[in-house]
DNA sequence: TCTGGGGTCCTAGGACCC
DNA sequence: TCTGGGGTCCTAGGACCC
């Protein structure tokens, strides 16, 4: 792991936020300009994908769907319906049935992800790669820090017609806040009063680190926004959380957080998954489970070479259809990356499993990777990217 | 209306070795 | 025969993130 910026906080650290604003549906709008002002959710299958029919396209709306998806984004006019990340797509279908439905295309915000990340890049190098659609960036040798946040937003929009929100802070966890609160198409350069005035009077869940479990036991102890939290009794945290969650959780409501940029991670574990379109059993199934089991070994190797890895580790997980989830692992004497050998393994995993109840998911995991090749395939192909707003 | 897929990190207990 | 402590590896589950 290499990192930059150094431990600490020094006076004059300047770490940027950039988050871009409802990516997956906003690359979606450039190909579809017609959608723009609609509520629009990014979720479906292959069977959403919109049809051409004597060249006038027809789309798929939330109504007509019948699955176990979620939606992964949605426009803004579709978060004004009630829609949002994660939402099982049932649901969402009847919060805004006449909301149009498009399947996920990874592959395409992954172009759009690696050109916006080498138009930041071009200004200012030392950047945090955070998933597809954010990333952190170290601003502290930049004399004029809003210049150079604005300049960056600027590239961004040039190089990808997409639009995005920077916020900027001494450090990663307030600069995330900041982005937020910025959001849409928004730059906020957090002030030292800020933190009281904005950030206090906000719920728990803002602080990215405390999720819905941490939060409802925080609320059970009657604290709820982050001021509750900043003027908690250390021995109360300590109590019911242990003593490092208990010191971070006050650390990061005094908005507290030494964490550097991680510019550069090896990955520690590939894996792939899928729920069924129905539940399945072991027995009266089998030679279904067994073709999706063939097909995620197979998926898995493909990845692990493809990357140039291999992984001593295997294991399986499975979610029954009472959704109580299952994982079993087994580690080898040598690292693997073929499919045959994962299966072998995973199959042996999968022997220790008790397999009464109905299976939801099934997915196959290689971990304690070791690098296959001193020097991987680079990734094919990044920038030939048309901007194509018109 | 039941809840995707790809990850990381942490905890805790047991095996095993010195 | 019993006691004991440190360290590492492995496994299972869970919280959390995008």
């Amino acid at each position: 792991m290499q990192t930059h910026a150094g431990a600490g906080v020094r006076p004059g650290r300047h770490i940027a936020h950039l988050d871009m604003d409802a990516f997956f549906a906003s690359v979606e709008l450039l190909r579809y300009p017609e959608l723009r002002g609609m509520p629009v959710v990014i979720g479906g299958g292959r069977d959403t994908q919109p049809q051409e029919r004597d060249g006038v396209r027809t789309f798929s709306r939330l109504r007509n769907y019948t699955g176990r998806g979620v939606a992964s984004t949605a426009t803004y006019e579709a978060r004004a319906l009630g829609v949002f990340s994660a939402m099982g797509l049932m649901k969402a279908a009847r919060r805004a049935p006449d909301a149009v439905l498009l399947p996920v295309d990874f592959a395409e915000y992954k172009r759009y992800s690696r050109t916006f990340k080498a138009a930041v890049t071009a200004i200012a190098p030392h950047i945090e790669d955070y998933g597809i659609d954010e990333i952190f960036i170290d601003l502290s040798d930049f004399d004029d820090v809003a210049g150079v946040a604005r300049h960056i937003k600027q590239a961004v929009f040039d190089a990808t017609a997409l639009r995005c929100s920077i916020g900027v802070a001494p450090n990663k966890l307030l600069a995330k806040i900041a982005s937020e609160l910025s959001k849409p198409d928004g730059l906020l350069i957090l002030q030292p009063d800020d933190l009281h005035d904005r950030i206090w009077p906000m719920p728990v869940r803002t602080l990215h680190g405390i999720g819905p479990k941490s939060a409802q036991r925080l609320a059970a102890m009657n604290i709820h926004t982050v001021g509750e939290l900043a003027h908690a009794a250390p021995e109360r945290l300590q109590a019911a959380f242990g003593l490092s969650y208990a010191r971070w959780l006050l650390a990061a409501a005094h908005g507290q957080d030494d964490r550097p940029l991680v510019t550069h991670a090896e990955p520690k574990s590939m894996s792939r998954e899928t729920t069924f379109a129905r539940d399945l059993h072991a027995r009266h199934d089998k030679p279904m489970l067994s073709t999706m089991f063939d097909r995620l070994c197979a998926q898995v190797a493909e990845d692990l070479q493809r990357k140039g890895y291999a992984g001593r580790t295997v294991g399986i997980k499975l979610r029954f259809d009472d959704f109580h989830t299952i994982t079993r692992d087994c580690t080898l004497p040598e690292a693997i990356a073929d499919a045959a050998s994962i299966r072998r393994a995973a199959g042996s995993c999968l022997k220790r499993v008790n397999l009464e109840r109905r299976i939801r998911l099934l997915g196959v995991r290689v971990g304690a990777l070791e690098t296959l090749r001193a020097n991987p395939v680079p990734v094919p192909d990044t920038i030939p990217l048309l901007p194509c707003w018109s």
